[in-house]
DNA sequence: GTTAGCATGTAAGGAGTTACATGATTTT
DNA sequence: AAAATCATGTAACTCCTTACATGCTAAC
């Protein structure tokens, strides 16, 4: 049985690919990144990394002074309280590349898309493509799903209930047009360049 | 410290206002109303079910060829399995119309919201107006962070991320326009009007 | 006859939050 | 001097899902 909820530790093995970090700093950064509704709380976040931290995917610098923590991030940040800044070890680059290589039904359900799309930089256009494609078979049939609930429910409903649907409805209808728009800016300039460069621009012309 | 979610008592309450029903018929219309992503498991509801029964909200009704189970929704199921028709006690009703009342801070959460607005056609309209602008400014505040957070990183960011922080920050202007109009629909015929009927009819002209 | 749907449950476990415990440093 | 922010952790608890266990009826 495939685990359904790597999400915390992809997520933080990716922004680890951007510079090594310690725990309270990651936590900021994972809420930005991934705009979660609640902030993540650190009795989720510490013994996750303690996990991986065992499964060899992360080691930690508990070097207070060193330049390793302060280049990246922190600018002069000498005399503060021990500070344990987690690196990436090769495994755990190894695994990251493996998740990123994922393109199964997992990866476009809701938990997952999102984390997925934070690092489509980092990810194979035709990864991207199917992600992307999986994502809107997804959405589609939850539209006819609750397409055909409120034909039938139409009579019985009452006004709010019906708008609660409606208004539900018309998010589903966005975001099928928003994973439209994606897929043609994948498809038209996917196949001719194959960088994963950050100046790489996806649809700046949506919406 | 209250509850934070009594999302589904709620729920199932207000659904056997309608009429009695058993647990299968129940989850079917759980997940037919508050349309969430994954359907509703019998490892939460029956449980459930079990303690509203211990609180005395609601009663078991083992009495299978039972009129009181055929009348409301399944029209002759008379030789099925022994099924447990369960049906809203007095304190059940009076228990619901403490949760309808309540416009504190927990019911402009995101949990907790489409609940309370699939039932808003027995609720009262101040409570109804309180908990729409709740959330109104609930949505507001997210909309700041976003807005500033996007600013704020915006260079750092690539364009995948970038363009998955611009959708997630149009969902919830979206969301804000949509609630903007349901107050003015609240406060324009709202006032005039005090009927908690069914061909009450909010926003038609809304989008 | 076997698959799909009806119908009710329990046990184990996953994933996360809240609340607690601790303490330094910076800002007001 | 107090409050906010930095920084790391643990224990208990909640809520929910998955998987299992059981058995009946309708349709194909």
């Amino acid at each position: 049985m495939p685990r359904r909820s790597d999400v915390l530790e992809t997520a933080v093995l990716g922004l680890l690919h951007e510079s090594p970090m310690h725990g309270y700093e990651l936590r900021k950064r994972l809420n930005a990144v991934l705009g979660w509704g609640r902030a993540l709380s650190y009795g989720s976040l510490y013994p996750c990394l303690k996990a991986m931290v065992t499964k060899g995917w992360i080691v930690e610098d508990t070097s207070s002074g060193s330049d390793a923590s302060r280049s990246a991030t922190a600018p002069a940040l000498a005399g503060r309280r021990a500070r344990i800044v987690y690196e990436l070890t090769a495994e755990g680059k190894e695994h990251f590349q493996d998740l990123l290589g994922d393109a199964g039904p997992s990866t476009w359900e809701d938990e997952n898309f999102d984390v997925r799309f934070a690092f489509f930089a980092r990810t194979d256009v035709e990864v991207r493509l199917r992600i992307l494609e999986g994502r809107r078979s997804r959405m589609e049939d939850r539209l006819e799903k609750l397409r055909s609930s409120l034909q039938r429910t139409r009579e019985r409903m009452d006004g709010y209930t019906l708008e609660l649907h409606r208004h539900g409805l018309e998010s589903v209808e966005r975001e099928v047009r928003w994973l439209n728009e994606l897929i043609d800016a994948e498809r038209e300039h996917g196949t001719a360049e194959r960088q994963h460069g950050r100046d790489r621009e996806p649809p700046t012309d949506v919406g």
